[in-house]
Formats: C-alpha cells, structure tokens, sequence
RNA sequence: CGGAGCGUGGCGCAGUUUGGUAGCGCACCUGGUUUGGGACCAGGGGGUCGAAGGUUCAAAUCCUUUCGCUCCGACCA
C-alpha cells in the first residue's frame, strides 16, 4: 500500500478518552476511532491487523477439524428462555423489541443458536463428534465499557461449539481446542499463559482462560514459582495454615465501637490485630440472606461464594431492606443470634479464630472473646476467601504469585446444560436417545490485537509481532527522482514474495515519515536515502530490536526475507 | 446505579469565577523558502461554544432541564 493513497490518519497528540497505551495507539497510529462509549470503527489499517488475526485463529480451528459457520447476531428471545439465560444473564444482555414488540436479543453468546439448530440437524452418534465455530460481532451492555477495545459494547469474537457422545468424547474435542489456543496464541506473537477459571454464568464443569501478561490486565492470574499450577484469582486455591496456637477461652462480651464500622476503624479502636476480627459480610441471593465471614486481613472472593452457594447471581445486601428481614446491620454485622433462614458460610480461617471479634447487629456495639461454634453456628466452613501473594501452593508448597492478565480465550466444558434444557439430543447405537455433551470455546479477536499492543510497544509506538502486522516492512523514501525509483522497485519486488509492504511515498520531511512509521511499527523499516543510495545502498532496521544495517540494492528483498522469519 | 469531572473548528486546550458577541497550538488549503527524526514565512477556510428552555439591552459565561463522554466504585462469558 502505498502512504500517499492510504487512509491511515495518524495523530501527533494522544486524545484525553484514551487510558491504557493499546488504547492510546489504536487511535494514534489511525487502526479505529471511537462511534460512541465502547464502539468503534475499525479504520482500514485496523482492520488489516484484525484479518490476519482472524486467519490464524482460522487455521488452527481448521487444522482441529472445527467448521466454519455464520450465526445471526440477532437472536429470538424463545431461545434463551428455553435456556433459561433471558433471566440469568441480566442486564449485559443487549435487548431490544421487532414492531410486533416481540423481544429479542443482539448475541453475546451464541450457544443457544447452535444448541437450536444442531437439535435440528444432527440425529445419530454416527454425526459426532462435530466443532462448529464463527467469527463474528457480538454485543454487551457493558455496565462500563473502557480500555478501549479492551472493554467494548460491541467487538469480534471466534467461538467455537464441540458437540460429543460422551465426557470422554468431549475431553478429546476440549484438549484438541485447547491445543489449538495455545498455538493461536504462540503465532500471534504473544506471552500468555493457560490459567483454570471458574465457568461463570455459562455454566459447565471446566475451563481455562488464555491470559495475556500485561500489567493493565484487569484479571488477576496465580501462578505456582514451582510448578504447573496456575488460576485465575477468582478460583485459585492455597495451603495456609490458620490455627494461631494456645489461649484461653474467655468469656463472650459486648463492647462499645463508636462508629467502627469497618475492619479497619475497629481494629484500631481495639487496638487488636485484623486476625482477631470476624469479617461478615451479607448477601443477597434468589434463596434469601446469606451472611458469609472470612478473617479480616483477608478478602472474600464472590465468585467462590457463589459457587458454594450453587446461585446465578448474587448480591451485596440493602441495609435497611436486611435489617428490616433480620435485624442485621450492616457495618455491626454478626453472626450471633440471628434467624435461622439466614446461612452462613465461614471461610476455614475464621474457624481458628479463639476470642475473636464480630458485630452485635447493633450500630456501635461488637462482641469480643467470640468463639466460633461455642458462639455461633455454621452452616458450612468452605474456602471462601481471596488468596494472597507468597501463600504456598496446593500441589507442591512452592510459592505462588499474583500477576495481572488479560483474558483472550476461554475454553470451558459445558456438559448438558444447554443440550437437556433445549432437548438437542442424538441417538446412541443402541437407538436410545441421550443429551448431547457440548464444549464452547472463545476468542476475542479485537481483545487480542489490543493485548498484543500492551505487551508490544515502546514510547514511539507499536512493534508488531511478524504474524499479525498489518504491514511487515515499510519504506520510506526521503527523497524524489532515483530514490523514490528505487523505493518504488524495492516495493514491487517485495509485493510480488507476497509481503505486505507499506510504502511511504508521501511528500513528507523525514522527520514525519520516520515517527508515523515508528507509531505504525512495521518490523522492519527500509529507508532509502540519497546518502546511500550513492554508494548502492539502502538501510534497514529492525523496529523492536534498533538493529541497523546497509544492504545494496539487490540483496533487499532476500535480507527482508531472511530478517522476517528470523523475527517471526 | 453511587461518587467525581468534562462537552468550545478534525485533535489538544484557553476563555466561564467577574455576561459585552470566540481564541491559541496542531491539522487543513494557497504561494514561497526548506528538506535524514514531527520545518519556516506570508496569506486563507472552517465553530448555531453538546441540546432545549429561561433570565438579561446583551449568554460559551447565570438558572432549569436534558443528552453524551471520561475516571473511581459496584458488576463482568
């Protein structure tokens, strides 16, 4: 492509809007500009970088013998009733009315679409195993959409559907996807690292997320110093040893806390350690109040809560809403005498605790010398804590560390969820019907060329990685008459080895073709100067690396060649 | 949804406190001089100051309503 005819329209100045350097230089380096809060346009040079993202992603799902399909975006909302996820899903879900007010849904998922239409189509376990997958739009109403491409509205995912006979079956369709991830990921030129997750509100029994390592990451990975063990702080597990040793039981007490109302305040104002303290927090959930306690140095993870709790969602309780239910109060919440309906879950830390300290369900007032179950009940004593940096790991006692990521993919194994609740059954070979056992795997395809920028950048600009740059080498001319030739020939001759080739043919100072082309950041630059080019030269360098060096003319195309599977 | 802030030419901003009829830098157009890391000189085009209503002789500026955007939080396959 030649700068002169291309709309690529960089920007010198980085707009205000833009947070996160991905962010930043999408807008900057002329790849998209932004519609409205988290939608945007991709602009040509975008969209160059998004295809050859997609056809990676293409390739290795076609390698695994997964097909390729078109889903509508717009949904009926029949389907995800039958599913059960026009209530579950919430308000992420992008609805909207057709004029006879029927309702309907833009996709944000397409698994109730494919369950629907294999239910259909596929009869006999002669016709499985089958991957079916698409590259497609789909929408979120975002609560918040930021980070640029990060966090949108409306973006380009791959997702992917395997339909098994069996767990076993399945298991083979998840390692096959799961391979293919891994290799996906490897060719875009990324650091990343498989990580368990939790399923969320999809459902089913495994997962694991691809995460990019980027400090911007808005997820949160764990990872053993030692060995294999990695998840995503929502799930992630840990040996701690909680027992505090020897003391005295003493006698339960009320006690006065003028306005400690949080963990903080009240260790203070009892000049005692945040291990004393019992921190109970209460929730909502479609099965009423639940109070869940973990110690107070620590945090409680939602996500496990919910898990243990077997709900969909679940919700930070209204004040006066529980109080009014229970006669608890919240920031003087405790688990002492309170109704029965009410469960409480206790974190194993909490159990250890001898004299502790919790809320009297009074504004103002906590019991000190609480003891758990001498005290108060439980209902169930589970892992429900957040666990923290340096805590030893579950498989091999090394050290575990925190680290930020950002998701790309998601492979999750789904089971029967979908295909017994929409009746997508096959035949088995004994004429019986049975529930397909589905699998559903995730890209997101923009979220992957916006990570591949965090983790590829510097001050000037972008540094793409070989595979998945828009423009593998560009050219810059400074200069007319043989060195605009020159440049002109070195652009056909690198065309025709099937390289893509951006060619700075602009009327330009030097000045400006050099920093577009850093912000741009083609892997490699060649620049052709009359300096040079007076002694049968011209200079290339190598954008991540600043490696410089002068070829003659005609050994450019065959040192370009050589330079880029050396980078890629 | 709670908290904070911002909407002035394509982009980045000043002007708002104290009303007097819109300005700077970049970008853009024309001419000239320059030409290896974002040139210089001269001339020029472009804005119903987010929108609606109100106060006033007069509103970017004051008041009311409303829409949009950003950040923090809650939330998140």
């Amino acid at each position: 492509m030649k700068m002169s005819q291309a709309y690529i329209p960089t920007l010198k100045e980085t707009p205000a809007e833009a947070e996160v350097v991905s962010h930043q230089l999408m807008l900057r380096a002329g790849m998209m500009r932004k519609l409205s809060s988290g939608i945007y346009t991709y602009l040509p040079l975008g969209q160059k970088v998004i295809q050859k993202v997609e056809e990676i992603v293409r390739e290795e799902m076609n390698r695994e013998g997964a097909q390729e399909l078109l889903l509508p975006a717009l949904q009926p909302a029949k389907l995800w009733k039958e599913s059960e996820r026009w209530e579950d899903y919430g308000p992420e879900l992008m609805r909207l009315n057709d004029r006879h007010n029927r309702d309907f849904c833009l996709g944000p998922t397409h698994e109730e679409v494919i369950t629907d239409l294999v239910r259909d189509e596929v009869r006999s376990y002669k016709d499985l195993p089958l991957n079916l997958y698409q590259i497609q739009t789909k929408f979120r109403d975002e609560i918040r959409p930021r980070f640029g491409v990060l966090r949108g509205r409306e973006f380009i995912m791959k997702d992917a559907y395997s339909f098994d006979i069996n767990e076993e079956a399945l298991e083979e369709s998840y390692q096959k996807m799961y391979d293919a991830y891994s290799r996906i990921f490897a060719r875009c030129g990324l650091e990343f690292r498989p990580v368990a997750a939790d399923n969320g509100a999809i459902g089913g029994s495994e997962s694991h997320e691809f995460m990019v390592l980027a400090d911007s990451g808005e997820d949160t990975v764990v990872f053993c110093n030692d060995c294999d063990y990695a998840a995503n702080l929502e799930l992630a597990i840990s040996d701690v040893e909680f027992a505090i040793g020897d003391q005295e039981v003493a006698e339960l007490d009320k006690v006065e806390t003028p306005g400690a109302d949080t963990i903080e305040a009240l260790a203070e104002f009892l000049e005692c350690s945040t291990k004393q303290l019992i921190k109970t927090l209460a929730y909502e959930t479609d099965e009423g109040y639940v109070l869940a306690l973990v110690r107070g140095d620590y945090q409680l993870n939602e996500v496990k809560l919910r898990n243990v709790l077997g709900v969909p969602n679940l919700e930070m309780a209204d004040g006066e809403e529980l109080f009014s239910a229970t006669r608890i109060v919240t920031g003087f919440a405790g688990a002492i005498d309170i109704p029965n309906d009410v469960k409480v879950i206790a974190d194993p830390s909490v159990m250890e605790i001898v004299n502790g300290v919790t809320g009297a369900n009074e504004a103002d007032y906590h019991y000190v010398n609480v003891n758990p179950q001498r005290d108060f009940t439980v209902d169930e004593v589970v892992d429900i804590r957040e666990i923290k940096e340096n805590e030893a790991c579950v498989e091999c006692g090394g050290d575990l560390t925190l680290t930020k990521g950002i998701e790309v993919g998601q492979v999750f194994k789904l089971g029967t969820k979908y295909s017994e609740s929409m009746g997508a059954t096959y035949l088995d070979n004994n004429g019986k019907a049975q529930p397909m056992v589905m699998g559903c795997y995730g890209i997101g395809i923009t979220r992957t060329v916006a990570a591949a920028i965090e983790q590829n950048h510097d001050d000037y600009g972008i540094i793409w990685p070989v595979a998945i740059a828009p423009y593998e080498v560009s050219i810059l001319v400074l200069g007319d008459g043989e060195v605009l030739e020159t440049g002109d020939q070195i652009y056909n001759d690198l065309q025709q080895e099937g390289i893509d080739v951006l060619f700075d043919d602009r009327k330009e100072r030097a000045g400006v073709k050099f920093n577009d082309a850093d912000l741009i950041g083609s892997p490699v630059r060649i620049t052709i100067g009359s300096r040079s080019l007076a002694e049968g030269n011209v200079e290339l360098k190598v954008r991540s690396t600043g490696e410089e060096l002068k070829v003659s003319v005609d050994e450019v195309v065959d040192t370009i060649k050589e330079l880029l599977s050396k980078l890629g």
